[in-house]
DNA sequence: ACGGTTTTGTGTAAATTCGCACACAAACCG
DNA sequence: CGGTTTGTGTGCGAATTTACACAAAACCGT
């Protein structure tokens, strides 16, 4: 494994060192096939902004986030763009591109470090590993679930549901429960105006869930937006509903987790 | 090949007999693989408003529609249910589930015929039909696809817009160029209001595209449509963008508007 | 042809969203 | 340290959407 800068292939300092299962994808291989895929893996890091790849564009290679995270955009003819699933340690980025059908621009969202591998050696690879095939075909037709769910979402429920909703499983996919982005940034990608998101946000810092400076928003409650969330963002983790225990606002500091 | 009901599994008159092959995904199998699936294909007719299958059931059966249109629903805890992918003669029902993730209510939309095939059968088959099984999961990467395309539409286009599409979509489908729906029911699967969809279709009557009567409606001038359709449409069509011959009204009863 | 039912068209007032404008604060930069 | 840029909060009419309500029309079965 070598450490590589994304865009430079410069070589990074060695001692940057990441146990590429924190991946899902990577954790979940037998020792067998992860043994296989490990010697063709390379750390990069990730920056914000960055295109990993482009509509209609093969990608060189598939992405194994250990931190970052990455959207799929839809881009239209006028210039919008909107989000349509975000994936980081979760998953990788690339595969629905892989399997033939390049549709997305993969945007950067949040920075930090992937394991990456050339997809052409993936490929090779691939045969040899049934269970990482499988993983990944499961991964694909999850997505499509979370898709169905954001279109549910997106013509049922209100800006600030589907704020909450992003928010949430920004977090699940991050490190430090801070969201570096603008209301700009964000109100692009999900496709609201800005004032919106301010309002909504403002809210949620009015009830003591977050804390906001310049182009950061810390989540200070989460179990706060838990409870203000549609059911979509439960259905979409895998979970029928939502459990009782988040339908009422939880007001004490007091953090419990499950999942 | 035997012709059965889908409710009774009795066998119906054989006068009726359709080449399976008008399904889009049976016609590009080459003839060895088209074989050994044929002979395990039913004709079963599909009746509106009927479910083929419930979310976490595996369905018993793989159909491929020759004429009627399934949609792929997703309930909600608090009743409400939204379309979020429909398919006709050029897919085939259940392949998400079979494929491990049985997300998706299947409901008849527009009642046709329907090939099908036991999935445990499918499933032993596919191995020995290897065109068969990448057309599969193609199939499922464009649904990915045009799922993503939805999310794009629901946030940014109107409803007239979308209802258009959702029009156009099902004009693709079907054989006749007749929507047997009400506006309730549209209004329903779109997520919108009834009366908007009323709205929304009288412009159309007014702009000569379509003529509707109770509970069906009727597209007569279609190229009216595609003019008014937004992008999502073309682009769910695997084009980059609508065709240039399109973007203006091709006025033939003469009426031009705007508003 | 006749009630009863469903579907469709339309009006209205209330609520919400939209686009724009602008003040101000915070970061940035020499 | 000032000057500039960028992000955030807020206000305000205009436009749109919403929820109801109800009448007209189409269809159904008898």
């Amino acid at each position: 494994m070598r450490f590589l800068d994304w865009r430079t292939s410069t070589t990074l300092p060695v001692h940057v060192s990441v146990n590429p299962r924190i991946n899902g994808l990577l954790a979940d291989l037998p020792s067998a096939e992860y043994d296989k895929l490990a010697d063709h893996l390379e750390l990069v890091s990730l920056t914000k902004g960055q295109d990993l790849f482009f509509v209609d564009e093969v990608p060189v290679h598939v992405h194994y986030p250990v931190g970052g995270i990455v959207s799929m955009m839809r881009d239209m003819p006028d210039g919008y763009s909107v989000e349509t699933y975000m994936l980081g340690n979760n998953s990788a980025v690339g595969l629905s591109a892989m399997l033939g059908l390049p549709y997305f621009r993969a945007n950067v969202r949040h920075s930090g470090l992937a394991y990456r591998i050339p997809m052409h050696k993936l490929q090779q690879l691939l045969p040899e590993c049934p269970e990482h095939a499988a993983a990944i075909s499961k991964n694909l037709v999850r997505m499509v679930m979370q898709m169905s769910q954001s279109v549910v979402c997106s013509k049922r429920h209100t800006v600030e549901q589907q704020l909450v909703r992003w928010m949430l499983v920004s977090l699940d996919r991050m490190l430090a429960p801070v969201i570096e982005s603008t209301h700009q940034e964000i109100s692009e990608r999900l496709g609201f105006r800005r004032e919106a998101i301010t309002l909504a946000l403002g809210k949620l810092t009015a009830m003591g869930f977050i804390h906001s400076r310049r182009g950061m928003i810390e989540v200070t409650h989460r179990e706060g937006l838990e409870a203000l969330a549609c059911d979509c963002y439960w259905i979409a983790q895998g979970k029928k509903a939502r459990p009782e225990a988040s339908r009422s606002i939880k007001p004490s500091p007091v953090l419990s987790f499950e999942d």
